[in-house]
DNA sequence: CTGTTAGCGCATTCAT
DNA sequence: ATGAATGCGCTAACAG
């Protein structure tokens, strides 16, 4: 239940004026006497007037507000990248409204709609493990909506897209487990929908190529980032006649639990088995042992993702260009490798 | 740059009747025909007609948007809370807006203003660790825009508040390290004009006097949750003459981070100290030793702030109710005690 | 520089 | 059951 609002008429009233000088005065347009725009200003403060953003919306036909879908906040990968979308958009006059998939292509799509209703002049989004399907964001392409990717993008879709160099953090992944003795390397995948898991098993797959080691079906297994797979995955892997001497998992929560399986099973990180994660949650580098993993750029994914979304909002829609930026990983060895 | 929008103004012209009937229809109201009905949701779907909600909110003085201002997202424990909130108030056709205070003051109160600008029909916040001045909260009762507090609560104001029963939660992890042997237990503890720093405070002093403990000054240390400085002050605390047994955190993070300093220390945790923290972070049962913590409902403290809020939302203000619910804390015991 | 007018998209009277 | 008219709070031409 509402009270009365200050509004613009309230204020021209009181000053025997027009509400156009107001709007004017409080838009800062230039050509108000500086008397009465102090009049004005004081006045709004006195009587702690608030723009009424809808109606400005509502005459613009913008929000200035942004929207940002992503998958979960089950780990501190979104949240980092939140932060800094949340800033660099406040830092040009923009809002932005949040809303988690879960990982569920459906909750994706009521998202959308809740960002088309809610009127969002762009929105940043980051596909579910599920999400096959794209019309639900063809829809703002179709409206001229501006729309950029990060982390889980769909390449067939011509819009801007940040990502980290999956590929690249793989083959370095992989690469230094090698490089440490190991011969036999299993990968924990992610869901093959997913670019960034055929990019990541690609990684895993060249640097074994490049280092003449035989790629074993066996020893790659994709899953749904459900985490308690993970626990019969790593038990069957462990469980091989021939078992392997490293694992390269999608995801630090995957290592993680992986390793408690290991360590239950009474084997030696890195000796028996060496572990190498991806992504550098916080607890990374507490657990026991601690773990190696590839650090992705978080807080750049976000302040990128967001200049090109607002650089999309002041252009024409013929000017739009669809660069994919790619920012570099970074292995950070630990001792569980 | 955006395009054409869909109106129903569109789809009146097209079926050549008057927009007040496809608002009609669109709304849900009863004295439409069911002829004119169908054909309108038709065309509208068709059409991929989407409500305008800024002109919905204009009419009706309220934007079904409740905002959610919290101090932090480093880690789990706010994101969590988060997600609950989202779906209760999407159950009731709310949608959220969130913005990160950074546990700064000043950001908190830029927070207010963005709230207040995009007209959020509610709030519901967690204060910084820094605000001691409650002005800018003040402005939405005097709005009479309900609020609602969760965690880390202001006592002077007469709203609705959703909190854990720290005290209770403090006293059982200091009980159970005196029932382990502890004699000398110290305390990292929160900055002191939180209310959650003073209640687990209290919780611990009282835990000391119920076993007969002394009370030692010089093993309580206040910080103000910049994590560095965890470092210091275990390091301070490990090197007093007599050194203490036992450290009860005021969250996890902080005991993690001092587990890391016991450790670098050669200390065996729990034998030479012990390590109790608060609120039950995902990694802290992954690190080493895995920590006894105290767990909170958070997802029970989401929802019910949130039901708290709606509730607020349907009512004149003069029902209002300040009714302040605690939640119970749940100890878990693990390797660090 | 300033006031007047119109209209953003919609819900909601008031008529019919 | 339906249409016409009014207004939510504000900005943006349009005149002066």
């Amino acid at each position: 239940m509402k009270q009365h609002q200050i509004t613009i008429n309230d204020i021209a009233r009181e000053l025997n004026i027009s509400k156009s000088t107001v709007s004017r005065a409080l838009t800062g347009h230039p050509k108000v006497s500086p008397a009465k725009r102090t009049a004005i200003l004081e006045l709004a403060e006195k009587l702690d007037y608030q723009r009424n953003m809808l109606a400005i919306s509502l005459c613009n036909n913008r929000t200035n507000t942004i929207g940002v879908i992503v998958p979960e906040f089950r780990t501190s990968f979104f949240p980092k990248i939140l932060v800094a979308i949340q800033e660099t958009a406040a830092q040009s006059g923009y809002n932005v409204i949040v809303c988690q998939s879960g990982e569920s292509y459906e909750t994706e799509v009521k998202n959308t709609k809740v960002m088309l209703t809610n009127h969002v002049d762009g929105l940043i989004i980051s596909i579910t493990k599920e999400t096959k399907n794209y019309e639900h964001l063809k829809i703002f392409q179709r409206k001229g909506i501006p729309l950029v990717f990060i982390n889980r993008i769909v390449n067939e879709m011509a819009v801007p897209k940040v990502v980290v160099d999956d590929y690249e953090g793989a083959f370095r992944a992989v690469e230094h487990l090698i490089q440490t003795g190991k011969k036999r390397i299993a990968h924990l995948a992610g869901p093959e929908n997913l670019l960034i898991s055929r990019n990541r098993l690609n990684g895993y797959l060249d640097a074994l190529r490049k280092y003449n080691l035989p790629i074993i079906q066996e020893l790659i297994i994709p899953y749904d980032f459900n985490l308690e797979k993970v626990k019969i995955y790593t038990k069957h892997l462990l469980e091989l006649k021939e078992r392997p001497d490293a694992l390269f998992a999608i995801n630090d929560p995957t290592a993680v639990e992986a390793i408690q399986v290991i360590k239950a099973k009474k084997l030696k990180i890195p000796k028996d088995i060496a572990v190498v994660g991806f992504s550098n949650e916080y607890s990374s580098a507490y657990i026991d042992p601690s773990l190696t993993t590839v650090a992705q750029p978080l807080e750049e994914m976000g302040i990128r993702a967001t200049q090109a979304l607002i650089e999309q909002l002041n252009k024409d829609i013929s000017e739009w260009k669809a660069v994919t930026q790619v920012l570099k990983p970074e292995l950070i060895i630990r001792k569980s490798s």
